[in-house]
RNA sequence: CGCGGGGUAGAGCAGCUGGUAGCUCGUCGGGCUCAUAACCCGGAGGUCGUUGGUUCAAAUCCUUCCCCCGCAA
């Protein structure tokens, strides 16, 4: 069976190399295209292309889909399946009808919740207790094909949305194996969504940031997690906006005002949240500085 | 050369309009207290990231390189 791949980031690489893995036969791989990044603006290939080229496999990196080009290029490899997992890119439906055994896709939500581009951050930032991954056909409108498979996990209370993404992308390849599995032995099962209960995500910015301390402590230890690894919950403290990575609740309750600082000392800094719980930083980065703990950057700074 | 911040005792910082280094915490020893993230006294611990230079004299000025971090993506 001849499979062309389609995806960018991490979450991709690891089905993808779930699929070498398995020896699926991969003819191509599409990744979006490179990009100067980082401090140098340095040119990266994305994790998907990385991997690629490290199985020779043909990368293909269009800048258009709608051109005639993409699909060209698509229909000479004659895929038998086409698997998309965060390409990062809307397929028309001319590319969608290449392969005849169809174009699926790894979701990171359990659909039809969570429809979009950051469905694993949002989930955490929510506070949702468990997620998971979905497996479906690529449909027109976007995440809302048909149902493959899906599979459940819980949420830590203390998960930031990378710890998250990484156990899901695991699950994920997994999962699609057994997709592609099923979907050659021709015993998939297809299941309409039901899309009354659909709900959309967008991707995160800078602007979600700083920390509403008006939000009950939980609201705020969970925005702190799903900011994780980026953008990073923020908080002006002393007069510095702080990145917050750390904080636990705490069992006191405080009548202060939501944002003040309750305490700080050797555990951390307490600050008061609006439903009158508090909780405790415990590791935050300073601008220009590594990541520390709390304690030690009260060492050199009185708040 | 995309923009910017920073590398000083175990940790976090100050000093940086030049004269061989200081604060807080920790640590070691002693004292005090019913007790406390307690307090008091004393000590150890730093070739001030690296190279070269200016100078009577540099952590402080100029230069080479290395490393860390943020923005932007």
């Amino acid at each position: 069976m001849r499979i062309v791949f389609m995806g960018t980031p991490e979450f991709a690489s690891a089905s993808l190399n779930a699929l070498l893995e398995n020896h699926y036969d991969v003819v191509g791989v599409f990744t979006q295209p490179d990009k100067a990044k980082g401090r140098g603006m340095e040119v990266t290939f994305s994790p998907v292309k990385q991997l690629a080229l490290a199985h020779d496999l043909p990368v293909f990196q269009p800048t258009k889909m709608r051109d005639g080009t993409a699909l060209a290029t698509l229909q000479s490899l004659k895929p038998d399946l086409v698997v998309v997992v965060a390409y990062g890119r809307i397929l028309p439906d001319d590319l969608l009808a290449v392969p005849p055994l169809g174009t699926i896709n790894v979701h990171g939500s359990l659909l039809p919740q969570y429809r979009g581009a950051a469905p694993i951050q949002w989930s955490v930032l929510n506070g949702d207790t468990k997620t998971g991954v979905t497996t479906m056909y690529l449909a027109s409108e976007m995440d809302a094909g048909d149902i493959i498979y899906e599979e459940e996990t819980e949420i830590g209370e203390y998960e930031t949305s990378g710890e998250l993404y990484d156990r899901l992308k695991e699950i994920g390849a997994s999962l699609l194996i057994r997709t592609v599995q099923d979907i050659e032995a021709g015993t998939a099962p297809r299941t309409p969504q039901n899309h009354e209960e659909a709900t959309y995500v967008t991707m995160l910015d800078k602007g979600l940031s700083p920390i509403d301390f008006s939000k009950p402590a939980r609201a705020v230890i969970k925005w702190i997690y799903g900011l994780q690894p980026w953008p990073v919950a923020t908080a002006e403290l002393g007069g510095s906006v702080l990145k917050i990575f750390s904080a636990r609740k705490t069992d006191h309750h405080t009548s202060s005002e939501p944002g003040s600082i309750v305490a700080s000392g050797k555990d951390g800094i307490e600050i008061a949240c609006g439903d009158g719980e508090t909780i405790l930083i415990t590791e935050l980065q300073a601008p220009g500085k590594k990541r520390m703990n709390a304690a030690d950057y009260l060492r050199g700074h009185k708040l």
